[in-house]
DNA sequence: CTCCGCTATTCAGTGTTACTATCTACCGGT
DNA sequence: ACCGGTAGATAGTAACACTGAATAGCGGAG
């Protein structure tokens, strides 16, 4: 993947797994893969792995086994309240960056 | 800082200097000072220094020392040719994520 | 004259994050 | 019995922004 796409997802790929998970419960699998239709092609399977542990150990998901019919049982994510919360910071955060690049890349400084 | 901000900033603040130094050259602590202008109230002086270096060694700019009549003399920072295809990248990998980022924050999934 | 504040830069050490690569584990089909 | 696909975990690495402190020159207050 190009090194400023690595960066740039570093703080953003959590909002967009929240988000996603705002929508609908899911499992690590099935969020990488996901991913890979948006168009994030490379991102690695154990990065998204990571990332859901962090933000199971911040409280901010709800956990659930759920057996498969293939494969090891499934780690169920939900958003609970707290991420709602911190998903709502968010996208404020998210909104300012937004505004003040596009206010750098359209009129110039 | 938020903690949020501070994480989204990696790989963006770099394309938000690149892209001010587009519009007219200028030392750090000047660039410092516009960005707590632009809201981005207390980004360490330290980390734009060290940005500064980083973009210098990777060859995006070029450096002058002008001689100051209050202080250490200045390094001033200028985008040559090989930045501003940088900068041109930038944008285009920030509006990939921009147009994921605001397709899930409206519609859902 | 000396100390303080402002300008200006540098540097060592830290924490967070995504990546790579590898490993475990379970199932169905050849 | 083995392999491909599903599912998850983990150790080590690199990049980046932050903290905090140090260095350095100048002007003005005391």
């Amino acid at each position: 993947m190009g090194k400023q796409m690595t960066e740039m997802l570093k703080g953003v790929l959590e909002g967009i797994v929240l988000a996603f998970l705002r929508n609908r419960s899911a499992y690590g699998y099935e969020i990488t893969a996901w991913l890979r239709e948006q168009g994030f092609a490379d991102i690695a399977e154990g990065t998204i792995y990571a990332l859901l542990i962090r933000i199971e150990q911040r409280g901010l998901v709800d956990v659930e086994k759920v057996a498969s019919e293939k494969g090891p049982p499934r780690k169920v994510y939900s958003l609970n309240a707290q991420g709602q919360e911190y998903l709502d910071e968010f996208w404020g955060t998210w909104s300012f960056l937004n505004q003040r690049l596009d206010q750098l890349h359209e009129g110039g400084n």
